[in-house]
DNA sequence: TAGGTCTACGAAAACGGTTTCGTGTTAATA
DNA sequence: TATTAACACGAAACCGTTTTCGTAGACCTA
């Protein structure tokens, strides 16, 4: 087992001090051009690397984001990060994952285990108990504390960060404006039982469609489910009692569980009943048949969340101030078997 | 916005030294008890947390736990990750996450990006492309300089370390035993065009399991297919080809996706092609009709890893030596709807 | 009263780097 | 020949902790 190398160990080796082999290595033309080669070859032959956490208590940076995101079996969260990773990692960042699980205080303690320091910044989406519950004070002090914060999705305008959405309002809008155009009168909304800024946003596209086209809006079409589906009477329940012909989920995971269960009782998909669902997972893709859904650009959102933060994390260094972005990326709708 | 507090900002602040402070918040009997009180209070009202940074500087650990997966598409993959997150979170440890895409550069890459001591250990299961090269040097160096390794899954012999596997020749037995008890007599293999160990194990069970009830084994019944499945036109051309009556996939993925071409091609699953894939998924619950699989318990997979490579990291701080261990998951098939 | 024992605290080294500043030697200039 | 500039390097501070060791003063004991 060969010990860690260190510069230390280089400038004894080589009779030097360990000023002059960091500068060696860094190739300061302060050292003489033979001194440096020597050096760099020795450091070269017995494969040394600086420590990173050396350099990170020295700069006050770590290169590592924070993500917090409430789960990883919905296809959009893992897309998102994967946006986040692929990115962060072109910039020689690197991503550390918590998982809320939905829970406030997990979202708490995620934060807590990764506020002293071993972060520059986060990336995160909201628990949907921390929405529910409307509490912040997490969030507020790490703000206070100068520590950049990058929301996505699950938002709120209780804090002041950057952040990306979509527009979901417009999206639940064009989706059900989709359904009515296919023919559907009677839609229904699958949503979260537990309160979602993201939820709340596209039952009002959904509202709107519906009053547009005259339609009467009724919160008995509404069905509100637990995260994990777990519920499986009340959805029982709701098919049996409504006589629905169309359908609008808020996540994919519901929407194919739905139709799912449409099936058993005998309905045609999308003769009967035509479906669309948020995010454009595999599920979406793989589901019999393949379900239209609103493409939700996870990577994408990704991507920019990680690009916001690491400008934002640089700016600090050079102490310039920067104002607050919301970028909001436009959803799709994608058209496949669920819808006529 | 406020500033970091140090312990060097409580001490000037209270007119006591550093260390006063230091053994003061870890309530060292050292310290008077009004002192200590009156220390406790200070920070206590700062909200003072101690730089983490600075703490694996010096203890040289950082709580930190590296995880290379080649992708987070596939469910067992996100599964197994959630497994040690979980685990790994209630010891204190963060879990920093690189994906390989299945391509050894990247693999190698993001072992660097951890290596200079960004992380205490690392748990990986091996890009595709590292297990066809067989080129595990990067592996080798990791071990050598003692820097605690837990390979799950895409293991491989070449190197020693803590392994987890499921038992995969006995589960692909076992699947095609049951495909076969179903009445299947021309059973399709589907596996990655690219050698992957678990593969090879799976087709083993396979062929015994084939030879065993007398079955020709004939390699024309073997698809090879590209991770990401885009060569669709291989699968169209396989199973007109292909009279089969069972088909066993070494993943969900290619196991849903060849159902929904086999559907398309007329067929009926059960009844005409019974179905077993790897890997009890979202995909393998939501199908339609929901698939039969092998449950490879990824989550337990996660945890037991996590522990694992924890236990390693711990017992090197005490000097002890452990010897390496390799445990087998036993899988399970999951009977539901796509076998006889 | 000299010597010993606690008590309560501080100085300093250490972890592994970076960076500023100072300095001895040599070479160039007045 | 005296002055100065350039060169090549080292000492030391610093990032924020922890931990060992040293010690001043109070108190006790023979």
């Amino acid at each position: 087992m060969k010990k860690k190398i260190t510069l230390k160990t280089i400038a004894k080796e080589l009779d030097v001090s360990v000023s002059t082999v960091s500068k060696a290595l860094k190739n300061s033309r302060e050292i003489s051009l033979d001194t440096r080669k020597k050096i760099q070859a020795f450091a070269q032959l017995y494969n040394y690397r600086p420590n990173n956490i050396a350099i990170s208590l020295k700069n006050r940076r770590t290169k590592n984001i924070g993500v917090i995101i409430p789960d990883i079996i919905h296809h959009f969260f893992t897309s998102v990060f994967r946006g986040i990773e692929k990115y962060a990692n072109t910039k020689g960042y690197n991503v550390i994952v918590c998982i809320s699980d939905e829970s406030f205080d997990k979202e708490v303690i995620n934060m807590e285990l990764l506020a002293n320091g071993s972060i520059d910044g986060y990336i995160m989406s909201l628990a949907g108990e921390t929405q529910k519950k409307g509490d912040y004070s997490h969030l507020i002090s790490v703000v206070d504390q100068g520590i950049p914060l990058v929301l996505f999705d699950r938002v709120t305008d209780q804090i002041q960060c950057d952040k990306i959405t979509i527009n979901d309002e417009e999206a639940g809008y064009m989706a059900t404006k989709k359904l009515i155009e296919g023919g559907s009168k009677n839609i229904a909304l699958v949503m979260n039982e537990n309160y979602l800024n993201v939820d709340a946003q596209r039952a009002h596209g959904y509202y709107r469609a519906l009053q547009e086209a005259g339609l009467k809006v009724d919160d008995s079409m509404i069905l509100r489910l637990p995260y994990q589906f777990e519920d499986e009477e009340k959805s029982e329940w709701f098919f049996k009692e409504n006589d629905i012909d169309g359908l609008l989920s808020v996540n994919e995971v519901f929407a194919i569980r739905c139709m799912k269960r449409l099936q058993q009782l005998g309905k045609r998909i999308p003769e009967d009943v035509a479906i669309i669902g948020f995010t454009n997972g595999i599920l979406s893709q793989m589901a019999n048949p393949p379900l239209t859904s609103v493409t939700q650009y996870g990577q994408r959102m990704g991507k920019t969340a990680a690009q916001f933060l690491i400008e934002r994390v640089e700016s600090q260094l050079e102490d310039t101030q920067m104002p607050y972005r919301t970028e909001v990326i436009q959803a799709d709708i994608l058209e496949r078997e669920t819808t006529r």
